[in-house]
DNA sequence: TTCCGTAGTTAGAATTAGTCTAACTCTAGC
DNA sequence: GCTAGAGTTAGACTAATTCTAACTACGGAA
């Protein structure tokens, strides 16, 4: 995210600090919880703190640039890709794989006219067990 | 320990405390956390720890009989309804209600063919506004 | 019956994720 | 230079969860 300060937008509001927490979780393809991100974003800039990694990811998430996933383990994980997508978690090793599933409309159409909710966003999440686990394990599973 | 010791089963291992926690969760028809379901827990059972719950927790859902759900805020949420079923979250007053997708088998081989996971179960989350929210707010959203 | 090992429970300490707060810094407008 | 506002910082605080070590109950072997 760079330079223009043309216009008075959001983007003016990209400070250093933001823009290292947004530059990690572009540049990893995992999906790093909080803390991984205040590690990594040490790298670049050593005096962040903590808080700030927060503040910034929430001034983040508000703006749409990265979303914020949760499973099992209490930690959030931050996900670089914003356009809506599915995960996969394999049951074996806790691999997060991203894939998306085309038939995702129709899926919130339904699953809105069974919850009778107004819907915004559908999220689904396979669990199971992932090529190489699989692979590894070979029949016996 | 409730009498029968007759099949040396699972059902063995029902300790008056695993019992306590999972009559707790099937009271209820929210969905508990942890921590609500050990202050319940101690109404029925007082001298109950903490970590009797937590191992309690951890003892039902290998065994099948909870479910763990986790969303946005950290702590875990319990589910006696053990049949495959379905979450809408309601994104303004944050109520969680259960549905479920009869087109779940179809979804589940679709996102493990896209995912190339050797697919257990599929897990789909709405994300929307309930009938109540939806209604209290009119047409002006 | 007594002893021993195992499984489960307990209390509380430790760890981890995340939030809060008050002081500090930077920048813009006066 | 002074002031206000936004953002940042360090560190205290809170809540969820796990760990640990001592204790208890129970079943099987001697």
């Amino acid at each position: 995210m760079a330079s223009r300060s043309a216009q008075p937008t959001d983007e003016q509001k990209l400070t250093p600090q933001r823009g290292a927490v947004l530059r990690v979780i572009r540049e990893r393809e995992d999906h790093p919880t909080a803390n991984d991100i205040f590690e990594s974003a040490r790298k670049h800039l050593p005096t962040i703190s903590h808080a700030t990694v927060y503040n910034s990811l929430r001034y983040l998430k508000l703006a749409g640039l990265v979303r914020e996933l949760s499973f099992g383990d209490c930690a959030s994980r931050y996900d670089g890709i914003t356009e809506r997508h599915d995960h996969a978690i394999c049951t074996d090793c806790g691999k997060l794989v991203d894939f998306d599933l085309t038939e995702a409309a129709d899926l919130m159409r339904a699953a809105a006219l069974k919850s009778r909710f107004k819907p915004e966003s559908v999220h689904l999440t396979l669990m199971g067990v992932c090529p190489d686990c699989s692979e590894v394990n070979g029949s016996n599973r």
